[in-house]
DNA sequence: AACAAGACCTGCATGC
DNA sequence: TGCATGCAGGTCTTGT
């Protein structure tokens, strides 16, 4: 489910509740996420202090005083919840509980294609997790240059190459959709041929449909919530992703001759776009 | 090295 | 209604 403009709206509500605050209590109800929570998971955490709550990639990142970081990953189908206490009774598939105290957070995943895990301060930037990962979209360096840097030589498909995290990090199937939209670029386009003012223009594009998603407080479509359970709105903005055989934004052609909006399937994932704006 | 395809796990919508 | 089928937003591994 979640890409970065969803874990980026639980990030800045996991922050607000939990920043500063000291892990009083957790509990591990299963321990076989799809990776396995070590024994000591709960001990390793009691006790310790939340120093900041981060993200990089789709990977929260929540910094404690003491050895580990939590590194947390909502795969397709994980939400975090956030509770006041006394919290309302766990429901099925609420594999941890982390309370800090009056506050109770609880990582709910049914497809469990989620993690949690504690990784040493020290060996996070060499972790595999995040040693190949390519720039962050929203960061101040990521621009077309970068981009084109990283796509050159690509001879795979655009979409396939905005959704390889080694290339920009955090993009997931809605928004690269939506991006190569907003560029105007065909997904089957070859990577390695966006260079110059064309991967300007796509980072730009990225960048864009980013933030508007992140205000919108994501996009909701079956699993993603934001921590205090409401809703995100940004699935009320897509321009092509879901959108099959309707107009595109600000389209003028008569939908019965043109079709609309095409779905393809790439690599197995769907990829939707308007074969007229993105030749 | 780059790339494609399959595996992982569960829930839900769809069609019969 | 019940059942089978296919599909879902991600990542990792394997094989070419």
């Amino acid at each position: 489910m979640p890409e970065l403009p969803e874990v980026e709206t639980v990030r800045r509500a996991v922050a607000r509740a939990l920043s500063g605050q000291r892990l009083t209590r957790v509990h591990a109800r299963r321990h076989d996420l799809r990776v396995p929570l070590p024994r000591d998971f709960a001990r390793r955490l009691e006790g310790r202090r939340v120093r900041k709550v981060a993200r990089r990639a789709k990977f929260l990142l929540v910094h404690l005083d003491g050895r580990d970081v939590l590194v947390a990953h909502l795969g397709m189908s994980g939400r975090m919840r956030l509770f006041r206490k006394p919290a309302p009774r766990a429901e099925r598939h609420d594999h941890v509980e982390i309370e800090a105290g009056r506050r109770v957070l609880r990582f709910n995943d049914p497809r469990r294609f989620g993690l949690m895990a504690l990784v040493p301060k020290d060996k996070l930037a060499g972790h595999k997790w995040f040693r190949s990962l390519g720039p962050e979209p929203l960061g101040a360096d990521f621009t077309g240059r970068r981009l084109a840097e990283r796509l050159k030589g690509r001879r795979t498909s655009l979409k396939a190459a905005l959704m390889d995290q080694r290339i920009v990090a955090g993009l997931g199937n809605i928004y690269v959709s939506e991006a190569m939209f907003r560029a105007g670029l065909s997904p089957r386009r070859r990577a390695g041929s966006v260079q110059g003012a064309l991967a300007g223009k796509l980072a730009r594009a990225i960048k864009s449909v980013l933030r508007a998603a992140i205000a919108a407080g994501g996009s909701t479509l079956r699993d993603h919530r934001r921590p205090s359970g409401e809703i995100g709105y940004f699935q009320h903005r897509f321009a092509v992703y879901g959108r099959e055989g309707k107009p595109c934004p600000g389209c003028t052609c008569d939908i019965k001759k043109t079709g609309g909006i095409k779905r393809l399937v790439q690599g197995g994932r769907a990829t939707f776009y308007c074969p007229r704006k993105q030749g």
